[in-house]
RNA sequence: GGGAGCUUAGCUCAGUUGGUUUAGAGCAUCUGCCUUACAAGCAGAGGGUCAUAGGUUCGACUCCUAUAGCUCCCACCA
């Protein structure tokens, strides 16, 4: 059979895909079998495949079909998130494009246009998820903003209305002018912003006319004085104390406004005086709360002045910041300008600067929430990999703020909560729910006066309870109620792979949600991706656009080369600079695969044939290190290390198997191989291809197929992963002897010396004899022969390549061979002394863990080994 | 301003409660090879005073202290 020398993704991935959808390996439903579950982080349902996506889904597609493969029950739950503030900013900018503005439609209208939009472009991302292979069960698919999922969210905000932690009030919250919503805290980015420090005078009043007598006050936001609703100083500022009582005059306006004083001012900041502007600032307005100040809101949801401002009305804050320190030097009210840097919070989704807004809002309680979501990562009951993210993580849950839930958009679930034209609220699932409890109130309502709730929710409200609701969405809001076959079998999930700047938005919040509904964390360990970065070290983002188009990559390298080049660089919770290099190094070892396969199903057998005592001894030695490296693969995986994982299994498969297995069993130019050997290689390839699998889905399916006759629907993700069974050490220790001779042999013939130390423990002190048939074979000797004595003359070793007899001397200077060797002595002595000090303290002894005793126990008896070792050694010398 | 983390080869990173690593891997580099599985390959080689300075220890990349640089998170100083 003529197999290509290169290995051709186009030819295996789409057909291995549809043929695993054709066979439903992915799908899953509950059964007997322990359930492995994951539930998707849900991509914006308009967004692209970037990056950071492909890490994420790359790692859970390889713990999921690795579960697969271990007989549990893996179910990996797909699905999109509607995304309110994102996705509506798109649907305007597209109707902006066809000349329409958003305020010209109805809600209805415009939901319309957002649901269009979203069916056209919605999914695409899951689409493109089928490319990179993710064995996700497609046929529970499910979105954020899906009738079910929604009600979800409507049950929960009425749960936690009646339960009294929801509650609707005026705060100052960050108003993002261009998204025209309030946003929560943690969608606010603070940015170092260069600004100006502008120093303005206020002037003294005296019965409303200015004297010639004024204060300076440092201000960056000159634009705002118009609402300036008193002048602040510390009361222990003697610099001040002669304000006291007096009046002071708004620049510009004239407005007359009190002295007060309070803590809150900084007497070395500044002027050591702070105009207080309730209204337009978070601190400003707790100052005004507690001297009970008029509150004048004098910028509108656009940004813009409005009359209250009295003048600059209808300008933009910016353009009226520039122009009114225009008029204030004019006015002779400007002291003087500094530049300044300070944080400015910019909205995380349209990167506009958020304005402090005073507005009515809907909240959610946090402090018990978090109370408990902290405990749940504290006690370990959500492990959080890599662990450092804890301390983070805490700090969050200690100071976090009440939740604000609501956005001023249309896309999102929209608040059910329901007015009566008198202005009293009511809270329920339906309508006609909530106007049963108004009508009880007041007979005479009619369902038709009833207003709803023009807000809608946050995502993230919907998205807290993506765990439980995917598999149940009438679950919650009811933790009493029973929970369906799916919700009472795949939840908890197990895992959760996410990037760790959603770690609040998102993990912290579906852990509260699971521990309110369902009293248990939502899952067990979450590992925390790095971000993907461009070369420049920024961010990979699809609002940045510097991310390269992973489809563009998979058609170019392949599925299994992109996948293997970002496991090879990610380990948990380090950014990871991304570079096409990598990916070639997941092509090349592709080919590498393909290639052994080439080579296997090339040798013809020879059933009469008997092993050699070199090939036996090859696969004696492999077996064994398979096994290990099986052992060390679970341990890897145990702790998520993935990366070392997937570097533990290329190493295994082109170093060892291919380099030295193959090379060792291969038989000669038209010879046949035995078929024990022959069997025994297909075996360990079989074993090799299933552990690749995870990382490599693609071509393992493809190589497994043809490695030996299969029935229709068999597949490779259906097999049992190898199990690592029992190791020979010596036959590992031996190939290691055998290794280190060839290798030798190797460097002599390219004219080399090698050291004496070599020479000593390779030709001399060990056992040629059992591994010489190896040496032999690979090396392509006939025959060696050791030399017994050192002397500084006449040492050296026999060896015969052919017909020709070689003779490589090894020159001995034993005085320095024996200082390094007496050195080495010492060491081990020191070392000795240590663990048995450590071993005769008997609180380490009764305290440390059985295995770490046994492995000092194991290190003292070694260390005492190597000494007589190298105490036999020394006496060679001498 | 507060907190967390990082600093190991040209690049990206391991280094598992201090010892068998007089410092490891992959990639890249250099040298020699088109040897009938694979040049997307094979055989070799070079390259690091483990950020700096002290300290603890028989022994420090590992623990402690200080310093410098970088990153991230949190934060209301006008």
């Amino acid at each position: 059979m003529d197999i290509p020398a290169k290995y051709d993704p186009s030819l295996t991935e789409d057909k291995w895909y549809s043929y695993w959808l054709e066979h439903k390996i992915f799908h899953s439903e509950p059964d007997e079998r322990e359930p492995y579950s994951i539930v998707i982080p849900p991509p914006n349902v308009t967004g692209v495949l970037h990056m950071g996506h492909m890490m994420n889904n790359t790692i859970q597609d390889v713990l999921i079909r690795r579960a697969r493969m271990l007989g549990k029950n893996a179910c990996w739950v797909p699905g999109t998130d509607h995304a309110s503030i994102a996705t509506e900013a798109k649907v305007v900018a597209r109707l902006k494009e066809k000349g329409i503005e958003k305020s010209s439609l109805t809600r209805e209208q415009f939901l319309e246009e957002a649901w269009k939009w979203k069916e056209e472009h919605g999914g695409i991302i899951l689409k493109q998820l089928r490319k990179l292979g993710a064995s996700c069960d497609w046929d529970r698919t499910r979105f954020t903003m899906e009738p079910a999922l929604s009600k979800a969210v409507i049950n929960t905000f009425v749960y936690f209305y009646n339960k009294g932690l929801i509650y609707r009030g005026v705060r100052m919250v960050n108003w993002d002018p261009v998204g025209k919503t309030a946003v929560s805290d943690e969608e606010v980015i603070h940015k170092d912003t260069k600004s100006k420090l502008y120093y303005l005078r206020y002037f003294i009043s005296e019965g409303g006319k200015a004297t010639d007598k004024y204060i300076v006050i440092a201000t960056t936001r000159p634009e705002t004085i118009m609402a300036d609703a008193a002048v602040c100083i510390n009361p222990n500022d003697e610099r001040y104390h002669w304000l006291r009582g007096k009046k002071i005059l708004i620049p510009l306006i004239n407005k007359e406004i009190p002295i007060i004083e309070d803590d809150y001012v900084t007497m070395d900041f500044g002027t050591g005086c702070l105009k207080v502007t309730p209204a337009h600032d978070i601190n400003d307005y707790e100052i005004g709360l507690r001297h009970k100040l008029p509150v004048l809101d004098i910028i509108d949801d656009d940004g813009c002045l409005n009359e209250k401002a009295q003048i600059l009305v209808g300008q933009e804050r910016f353009q009226a910041r520039k122009n009114i320190v225009k008029m204030l030097e004019d006015a002779g009210n400007l002291e003087k300008t500094e530049d300044y840097n300070s944080p400015v919070g910019h909205s995380e989704r349209t990167d506009a600067v958020i304005e402090p807004k005073l507005s009515l809002q809907w909240f959610l309680k946090m402090e018990d929430l978090a109370a408990k979501a902290l405990k749940s990562v504290e006690d370990g009951k959500v492990r959080l990999i890599p662990d450092r993210f804890t301390n983070t993580y805490r700090h969050w849950m200690e100071t976090v703020r009440d939740w604000c839930i609501s956005r001023q958009l249309w896309w999102g679930q929209q608040i059910p909560a329901y007015y009566t034209p008198d202005g009293d609220c009511f809270v329920a699932a339906t309508k006609e729910e909530a106007f049963a409890q108004a009508a009880a109130k007041n007979p005479d309502l009619k369902i038709e006066d009833l207003r709803q709730d023009e807000d809608v929710l946050d995502t993230w409200f919907s998205s807290w309870l993506w765990p439980i609701s995917v598999f149940d969405p009438e679950k919650p809001g009811f933790p009493d109620r029973q929970p369906n076959r799916e919700l009472a079998y795949y939840f908890p999930t197990n895992d959760l792979i996410t990037a760790p700047d959603i770690l609040f938005f998102w993990v912290a919040r579906m852990i509260m949600a699971a521990d309110e509904f369902e009293g248990k964390e939502p899952f067990s360990n979450v590992y925390l991706t790095g971000i993907v970065r461009d070369k420049l070290g920024r961010k990979m983002s699809k609002t940045l656009g510097n991310s390269p188009d992973p489809l563009v990559l998979i058609k170019q390298y392949g599925a299994d080369a992109v996948r293997v080049g970002m496991l090879l660089c990610s380990s948990a919770g380090n950014d990871i600079f991304f570079d096409e290099s990598q990916v070639e190094q997941g092509r090349n070892f592709c080919n590498k695969i393909w290639n052994a396969f080439r080579l296997i199903q090339g040798w013809e057998v020879d059933p009469s044939a008997t092993p050699s005592q070199a090939e036996a001894k090859a696969v004696e030695w492999f077996e064994s290190l398979l096994n290990k490296s099986i052992a060390t693969i679970d341990d890897h995986f145990s702790k998520f290390r993935i990366s070392d994982a997937t570097m533990t299994i290329y190493k295994l498969f082109w170093d060892e198997f291919c380099a030295w297995y193959l090379e060792a069993v291969k038989p000669a130019f038209g010879e046949k191989i035995s078929k024990t050997v022959f069997d025994k290689s297909v075996q360990f390839f079989d074993s090799l291809l299933k552990l690749l699998h995870p990382f490599m889905p693609f071509i393992t399916e493809e190589l497994w197929q043809n490695l030996s006759p299969r029935k229709d629907g068999e597949t490779i993700m259906r097999q049992m992963m190898p199990k690592a069974g029992d190791v020979n050490e010596k036959a590992i220790a031996d190939f290691e002897i055998a290794r280190g001779c060839i290798i030798n042999i190797r460097n002599i013939r390219q004219s080399k010396q090698i050291s004496p130390k070599q020479a000593v423990e390779l030709f001399v002190k060990k056992p040629i004899a059992e591994t010489g048939a190896l040496v032999s074979k690979l090396a392509n000797v006939s025959r060696i022969e050791e030399t017994e004595s050192f002397d500084t003359n006449q040492t050296g070793v026999n060896f015969m390549v052919g017909t020709t007899e070689f003779f490589v001397p090894v020159q001995v200077d034993v005085e320095a061979e024996k200082a390094k060797i007496e050195a080495e002595i010492k060491r081990y002595e020191g070392f000795l002394t240590g663990v048995r000090k450590k071993l005769s303290n008997e609180r380490f002894v009764s305290s440390a863990p059985k295995a770490v005793v046994d492995l000092e126990r194991k290190k003292e008896s070694d260390a005492l080994e190597k000494l007589k070792a190298l105490d036999e050694l020394l006496q060679r010398l001498k």
